[in-house]
DNA sequence: CTCAACCTTGACCATATGGTCAGGAAGTGA
DNA sequence: TCACTTCCTGACCATATGGTCAAGGTTGAG
């Protein structure tokens, strides 16, 4: 990513710091929202004082905008285990995991994304437009190849993604919901395992990507 | 809901402003967030000066409250369709057009209630506590009767309510992203029906309802 | 017609917040 | 050690915002 710089003593400090800085920055907007994030709360959480955020990340724009860029970077990576999968089954179940356990890890980073996306993407808009564009374009292709093979049925690709989106990022979005209607107790070790199964069994299923039932 | 008030001219007048002002918020709201958006935003679109909001809703946190109310109520009139239906394929297959229809046309109050509910529902705890949760409880045993009477796999009720959840608000609360997949256009009409079709038909069939393909 | 209740609004206030800055502390290469 | 760069931070500022208020307009019951 970044050039390996030197491990100066002032090289540990900037990423030390600025690490903390994000990693704050992450939940309280992930919290309050973008408006309702100040400088002031994002400093005492990172435990620094506010002028120094400022040193680090001139504006509150521009911290949050890279708070914005590590959550899609993540979110790119976690698509990986999507494309050398041999069928549906595979792919789209490896693709379910891997999104449920960032809900379920990352659920900050989804909040962030979330309403940055429900308030018209305002910072990322370029993202959607080009990273995400193309994203998109090529996993639908690998899924028509799916559906031209015949391991799958003829489902619209784009349909199915934002299922896939939808379904996966509503454990971490709406989390808090979740956990009220499960008697204020987050959701045990069993529970998010049944959730992924439903999850997996229901859609598989439900594109007929059938071979996913008897393989366990 | 509320007593039938006389239809005097100052009813009227209290009437409407109070309609012109929830209905603002509830743009501005949804677009901003809670920290986002400022009563001058809200009384601008309004078309009221800012201190006669203050008249009607003594303070934002008030006029938040009643916004988000509003669509609650929305919402919980949108399951009436689970209830009397013979089997998940009437029955879900109502809830998903119907919860689809609300994505499409009132797409604001579904924003409000996902941050309001992605911010740790600071103001609308004891909805969920009670009314949602016994609603959730409802319609959970309507499930698991059906799945008693053979009409549909054996499938953990609620994880399948946060699927039809998940889904259908998606169209709304991400509507900004699927648009800008769409090249920046809104879904046409035969797009919505493409969208409400490939949930119902992924879901219906991925809960072993079979009896929805056929049907059409 | 009268008077009280209700509605309207420009001007104002206290506060919170993003951002600045100057001056000092601490590392770094020579 | 010295000169230089980078890092740190308390104090400060301009602005935006939620909310108040007093004075004036409007409505309607008696």
């Amino acid at each position: 990513m970044t050039a390996p710089e030197r491990l100066s003593k002032r090289n540990v400090i900037r990423q030390e710091n600025e690490r903390l800085i994000l990693s704050a920055a992450e939940k309280v907007f992930a919290e309050a929202g973008f408006g309702g994030a100040t400088m002031q709360l994002i400093a005492d959480m990172a435990g620094l004082p506010k002028a120094n955020l400022h040193y680090y990340f001139a504006t509150k724009e521009e911290l949050y905008r890279k708070v914005v860029q590590n959550i899609f970077e993540i979110w790119l990576h976690a698509a990986d285990v999507f494309d050398n999968a041999p069928g549906p089954v595979e792919g789209i179940g490896a693709y379910i995991d891997a999104k449920m356990e960032i809900s379920r890890r990352h659920p900050e980073g989804s909040k962030v994304w979330a309403s940055e996306v429900m308030h018209g993407a305002p910072v990322i808009q370029d993202y959607l437009e080009t990273t995400l564009r193309d994203w998109t374009t090529g996993r639908s292709q690998v899924i028509q190849k799916w559906i031209d093979e015949g391991k799958m049925d003829r489902i619209d690709p784009e349909h199915l993604l934002y299922m896939l989106w939808a379904t996966t990022q509503h454990y971490a979005d709406f989390g808090h919901q979740i956990e009220t209607l499960n008697g204020g107790r987050r959701l045990s070790e069993k529970q998010w395992k049944a959730a992924k199964d439903s999850v997996k069994q229901i859609i598989l299923r439900g594109i007929g990507a059938t071979d996913g039932l008897q393989g366990r």
